[in-house]
DNA sequence: ATCAGTCATTGATATTTATCATCAAACCTA
DNA sequence: TAGGTTTGATGATAAATATCAATGACTGAT
């Protein structure tokens, strides 16, 4: 994990996201403040428990966002991309995570103090206004995404899950799942054994093609008919 | 529905809530612009795409929160009281509601236009702070519900949300259910029938006891441990 | 009062999913 | 390079859950 201190927001492309609103000079005493990290995949970005100190969010790569049980096992409550992460679940209303976060892929990450952002939450109501919009938009997605799966059956949620990578996250029918087996049977709450078999049927049935980590939707219009009707 | 349009904000006890922040002055210039509504068991409160245009809270009363499928089937979000619920889900982040809002006891709400949110979060920090606050404890619940759910099996479920329904909704171990055994399915994501096998087998095994839509809880700590370890 | 519809309940059965066991391949790591 | 661990895969079987069918109680509308 490598971290650089280069000031350099002003061409920060997630600047529109949160900046847009700030002022000049209050961008470049946040830009001091910030620290720009690396993680390589399995690197842990967050850990559940831990104090909630700084407003982290994603520049570059891909990530989990999971809860641990105290039985050792894992559930993962969703899988993001810039935009669509920013440790913002809790960190307005608590003072621990209570949930981890690990890059799946190489990730980069900016973090700032996070009595900075309430500074600027007080002090600039754009601001205000903009985290408030972009929070809503994180936690209404992961929830209507929760949903989404908890009414299909396994094949339903694997087709779903699939298509969800190809289109959202990998943008091309062709793409290396950067979720093991057992990570996607976390994901749609189903046993490692049963998402196999249903990508095995999904091969057998010439929907997919599975090279190893990578998969190719052959047919995605039957993969589409599945996850909407089971 | 009755509509009460006095103002009497000043004595509101979800004032502290949102308006310890707020001036005088702010403070009455919603008040006048608030609306009062009183909801009988089964109206609606939020209609699902329906435009946003109002800033929702509850005063007092029992709501759900629910998705309705296109085949016409519905899945519960979550049960909520006032405090627990807002129409904030989707208000900052989406023009319509992506969700349905029905009362389930005998509800009053109290509403203030958004723009007048709007403009009140923009302008006060500390108003913006406390939404951002109320805000992220509210969806870091349901979410959390939601695994807490998700992670369980049937008889586990049942008991989960029975514990949750004594302790977080009527403080006391014995309780009328206002959910029908369907909505309980609906939350829960199983069939009605299985709901009701678990509730018999609870009744059977003299865990609970049930008349018609009231519950006691009898026997606290085993059901505890179902909802721990199934 | 009557009819239609919803709700709660139970049983029989089918389907779905989990569990257990096994094995090969890939991947660390000493 | 050998040995241990994780990952992916498959089969047999058990367990959990859904579906289908039937019934009585209750509710609302006419």
């Amino acid at each position: 994990m490598g971290i650089d201190t280069l000031c350099s927001c002003e061409n920060c492309e997630l600047r529109e996201l949160f900046f847009s609103s700030v002022e000049r000079d209050e961008l470049f005493s946040l830009c001091t403040q910030r620290t720009e990290v690396n993680y390589f995949p399995g690197d842990f970005i967050i850990q559940q428990e831990m104090p909630i100190e700084e407003f982290i969010y994603l520049k570059s790569g891909l990530v989990k966002l999971f809860i641990s049980e105290e039985n050792g096992k894992e559930q993962i409550l969703t899988i993001a991309r810039p935009f669509n992460f920013v440790s913002m679940l809790s960190i307005f209303s608590s003072n621990k995570y209570n949930y981890s976060v690990q890059a799946l892929e190489q990730s980069v990450t900016c973090s700032i103090p996070m009595n900075q952002i309430n500074q600027l939450v007080e002090s600039n109501g754009r601001f205000a206004r903009s985290v408030l919009g972009k929070m809503s938009q994180v936690s209404d997605k992961i929830i209507k995404e929760m949903m989404e799966i908890r009414k299909r059956h396994l094949r339903g949620r694997i087709a779903y899950i699939l298509l969800y990578y190809s289109k959202e996250l990998a943008h091309s029918p062709e793409f290396e799942l950067a979720l093991s087996r057992k990570e996607i049977a976390e994901y749609i709450g189903m046993t490692t054994e049963n998402v196999i078999r249903s990508l095995t049927e999904f091969r057998k049935s010439k929907i997919i093609k599975i090279f190893g980590k990578v998969i190719e939707i052959i047919d995605m219009q039957r993969l589409e008919q599945i996850s909407k009707f089971g």
